[in-house]
DNA sequence: AACAAGACCTGCATGC
DNA sequence: TGCATGCAGGTCTTGT
């Protein structure tokens, strides 16, 4: 699902419809996605108005002028439409109506979630995330604190939400190979050197798919339909056999980028290029 | 504490 | 055509 990029790309399409805006209508067609939705969900938010929409890590957060704040995790499958299909789908299951607009939260896998806090610089799945990797705070020091004695791969670490936040699956692909860093490489095993390489690569990627709308693969598409472009711009992630973009070599020889399994998932990269 | 594997759920592409 | 298999952008939970 969504990464940094595509959530921040959700944010600010979702941002004029509803930041500012009061929730007429909120209806839930089901009383769970991942999780249960909060006792009177829907009670407690109709009639509020959004004050801000933000984002945090992978998760979008609607402060609203009632005490509460409305955190919202797109999971993998999950999107927000507001086109004429906007809860007509059978995976619409919730709908916010503003007085201008209808948007549907359309989930088919249902791994997303969504929570109400009063509090959410203590709400439990806020409160362990580790820096945002575009804030000026996330540098080379800061990474290795968080890889400081952890022997795990490179590729977990940076999954890691605690050590650095708004990665997944794709851009820890893409920022390694950015890096030249092996995804099997422990994370403990780097030097000051391949850090600063590797947070530059990190917030290279990230400004560059925010810039080109995030990355549509499958279900994924932004607030008003239109799609993201940074897949066009993947150099690993999907091309497993492909010739390697950083060397010359040729993939009927070499077998071009390579496709392993890490955390039981899949892992893109160049081990030529890749060290 | 750190780590790997399993769990959650649906839809789609592939191969027989 | 039907059926089985494997795969998918996440992350919490379990067990070592």
């Amino acid at each position: 699902m969504p990464e940094l990029p595509e959530v921040e790309t959700v944010a600010r399409g979702l941002r004029p419809i509803l930041q500012g805006h009061r929730l007429d209508r909120v209806i839930t067609r089901r009383p769970d996605l991942r999780f249960p939705l909060p006792d009177g969900f829907a009670q407690v938010l109709t009639g509020a108005t959004i004050k801000v929409l933000g984002r945090r890590a992978k998760y979008l957060i609607a402060e609203t002028d009632r005490d509460v704040t409305l955190i919202m995790h797109l999971g993998m499958s999950g999107r927000f439409v507001m086109d004429d299909t906007a809860g007509t789908h059978k995976h619409d299951h919730v709908i916010f109506e503003t007085a201008g607009s209808t948007v549907a939260y359309r989930d088919p896998r249902r791994f997303g979630f969504m929570d109400l806090t009063a509090d959410p610089d203590h709400h439990p799945m806020l409160s362990i995330l580790g820096p945002e990797p575009l804030d000026d705070a996330f540098d080379a020091k800061v990474l290795l604190a968080g890889f400081k004695g952890r022997r795990t791969p490179l590729k977990a670490a940076l999954l890691d939400q605690k050590i650095v936040c708004g990665l997944g699956n794709i851009y820890v692909c893409e920022a390694l190979f950015r890096a030249g860093l092996s995804p099997e490489r422990q994370a403990a095993t780097l030097g000051p050197k391949r850090a600063e390489r590797l947070v530059g690569a990190i917030k290279s990627v990230l400004t560059e798919a925010i810039e080109k709308g995030g990355s549509t693969l499958r279900d994924y598409a932004q607030a008003d339909g239109t799609l993201g472009y940074f897949q066009h711009s993947f150099s690993v992630y999907g091309r497993e056999g492909e010739a390697c973009p950083g060397c010359d070599c040729d993939p009927a020889r070499t077998g071009g980028i390579r496709r392993i399994v890490q955390s039981n998932r899949s892992t893109f990269y160049c081990p030529r290029r890749q060290k």
